[in-house]
DNA sequence: TCGGGATTTGACCCGATGGTCGAAAACGCG
DNA sequence: CGCGTTTTCGACCATCGGGTCAAATCCCGA
């Protein structure tokens, strides 16, 4: 029986339990080295594994690195996938806002992974970006467009509206240890941050 | 001007010229791949030179990257340090903003280089973080809490307000491939960035 | 023009790294 | 318990990558 189905059903305990501390360990790795930086031996060493004994479980680094970023941008995109047109406009944009500054908070190694990705220019997640990641955003920036055009909310570039969110929120996550050098001791960057953009959001959404 | 500009005196034409373009080339590659994604035949075939005469020029790999780094953050906070106490509180403030997606637009590299260095945990430069830059944050902040105090703009975390600005304007450089490829043909991400945070900001800063 | 310092490089070194192999050990089921 | 299947890993391999060195070539001022 060969390794190559997915972490799903048919998978023995031992393979869920390993499969899972692989991606795991190089989750950590990866968001904080880059692909080209991270070595298996890390990987394995995290994950407890010999490095042989890893590679039974993925064919290589490379497909590693794939079955992270796979779920990656699908769990990274719900919160915008849930903003409902037929909701009340300003609170489905706050509840996004919390939400993705949550996401940050909660999956921080995420976060770096992407942004990781993205600052070697997305050599492998190119055609989701073009793809499902342009549709969706295309798809609420005409619902943005649409609470604009009916005043519910000020009339901005809906594409750049969604940017700031992106950039505001998970600026927490890929730049923490800035915002922690900064800030100094005694703060809680991400409840600061939770009060700052629901203020900024708030006026920036009025009409 | 050249961010990391290499004027040292007493050095001839040729060492000016190599040296030049070895950070140069270095700044594209590990802006792209990271330090440890980045090898010195990349740097050194893109700088036009071998690498044992790359070698010649600066001790190690370490050498170039900390000569990259030694300028950046100072350059990155010029903008900053420019923001004027004297001046008018909004105008300023805007004049900041508008500086820094400038250097984005300008400098996409060193913004990555800078975001790279973040995202692993700021290994470098956690020195200056604490140091120099702390300091002149706080120093700002007090600037912008006193222009808050005196109603001049809104009351706002002096720091989270810096960070935001940080934030929106180094997302355009930094997922630039994003950006791009949510917005599609026929867009000057800059250009609609620089209407938007323009809005975005003034509307943030009204009392 | 010439000598000595500045510059350049081919060849080499060796530890790190991604990946392979075969055999041993552990598992689980009839 | 017996035995085929799954899991584990020590040993090994080839290449990559940072760095060295000695010798060759270039450059420029006296």
């Amino acid at each position: 029986m060969t390794i190559g189905d997915t972490n799903r059903k048919g998978a023995t305990r031992i393979q869920r339990r390993n499969r899972e501390a692989i991606l795991d360990a190089a989750l950590e790795v990866f968001s904080a080295q880059g692909f080209r930086g991270a070595t298996l031996d890390q990987i394995a060493e995290r994950a407890g594994l010999s490095k042989p004994n890893m590679l039974y479980y993925f064919a290589s680094k490379e497909a590693i690195h794939e079955a992270l970023l796979a779920g990656l941008l699908d769990t990274w995109l719900d919160p915008l996938r849930a903003l409902d047109p037929k909701g009340e406009p300003v609170a489905e944009i706050m509840a996004y806002v919390h939400r993705k500054l949550e996401m940050s908070r909660l999956y921080p190694r995420e976060s770096r992974l992407f942004a990781n990705e993205m600052l070697q220019g997305a050599p492998r997640i190119m055609a989701a970006l073009t793809g499902d990641l342009k549709a969706l955003v295309d798809e609420k920036a005409a619902v943005l467009q649409d609470w604009a055009l009916q005043g519910h909310i000020a009339d901005l570039p809906p594409h750049h509206l969604i940017f700031s969110i992106w950039a505001l929120t998970q600026h927490y996550a890929d730049f923490d240890v800035q915002v922690r050098a900064v800030l100094g001791e005694g703060h809680d960057p991400y409840a600061e941050a939770d009060s700052f953009l629901d203020t900024l959001f708030r006026k920036l959404l009025l009409p």
